[in-house]
DNA sequence: CGACACATGTAACACGTTACATGATTTG
DNA sequence: CAAATCATGTAACGTGTTACATGTGTCG
């Protein structure tokens, strides 16, 4: 629900249309994060149709069709923004899935797995190290995206080795090597 | 993708059928993430149309349909099993979003967000690790589903440490509490 | 038999992606 | 005018959720 809540922030500043709700979502996000134009249209109906928005009828001139919150899409935008989202269940993470079921695939080391993904991970980290050196002291939309997207990955790197370790507590046989270059490469991720 | 490739990965140990399927992924993954039973359905119907899988076409007695891997979802499996995700556009993260867009609509402090928000998260990782003090040192799908947790929500609690530095650095009048408590609170996530 | 659990399936919806179709405006 | 760009929209598909419908087996 990420989408129709920033699209309806983005419309608390003011009546936008389609194709300008596009450009300042990605504008503010660093253009880290695409979105699809589609999405935009049907999100914004969706909007509409719940009254949380209301659209110029296109009576204006132009082809523009600008879209304008309402009190109840205020309303519903400040309960977004202060409530944390409920944690009942947490999303289901890939590489954790990919790990627990390689356990019992025949013929498949979940060690090998390990190392292949740290190694993917770790030159991702320096994609985005060096995307925050590029970057002007003014971005902030795109250094907060860039943080959170180092620490996002160094976590599964710890994880990672974390893992490492667990398996080869049980399974000592199958010693594996994916948890060596740890400290320096991981240290000093966001700063 | 990962729910189809984690039952090509259950299926990869032998013939199963669609509640068993289930109860399997819960099963690996300490039952942390439920799996409903009608994206199971749907799910095999895919794999069986892209030719992954293989069903018993209901002659055997019994209600249970029975489901086989295929020698090219073997292949696919291999394939899932050992390739890092292509990461050339990471996922939207929803709290970023909401701290970027908080940034301009009128009247809500950014800083309340994140303070609110960070008092979720430290509980929620208290919740994960009375979750792993009350399994057994046996039950690996558990711990590592709860450390995988942990070292996501510990991640995103230094994110909002660093979002709340930065932040304030630009508008020094908007002072925030919500890096206070850091050091005990987020220290030894996954010991 | 009737109740209950087991098992399979479908319908409807939200969200997301890719691709295509169609106007309107600008500009060479 | 013709082409490119801006702008809106729809179609088809994948994935995920909730809810409902339906059949089958067992057991009191």
């Amino acid at each position: 629900m990420s989408v129709r809540h920033a699209l309806l922030a983005l419309l608390s500043e003011g009546p936008k249309y389609g194709l300008q709700l596009r450009q300042e979502f990605e504008a503010r996000t660093g253009e880290v994060w695409p979105l699809n134009v589609g999405q935009v249209y049907s999100t914004v109906q969706r909007l509409e149709r719940d009254g949380l928005v209301v659209s110029g009828d296109g009576a204006e001139p132009g082809p523009q069709k600008s879209y304008q919150i309402t009190e109840a899409g205020g309303a519903e935008l400040r309960a977004w923004l202060t409530t944390p989202p409920t944690a009942d269940v947490p999303p289901r993470d890939e590489l954790v899935i990919k790990v627990l079921v390689a356990l019992r695939v025949p013929g498949v080391r979940p060690a090998s797995i390990l190392q292949a993904h740290r190694r993917h991970l770790i030159e991702t980290m320096h994609r985005y190290a060096r995307l925050k050196e590029d970057a002007g002291p003014d971005d902030v939309g795109l250094l907060l995206v860039a943080d959170a997207e180092l620490f996002r990955l160094e976590a599964i790197v710890r994880w990672l080795d974390a893992a490492d370790a667990r398996l080869r507590h049980l399974a000592p046989a199958e010693a594996t090597e994916a948890a060596d270059a740890t400290a320096e490469d991981t240290e000093g991720a966001a700063r």
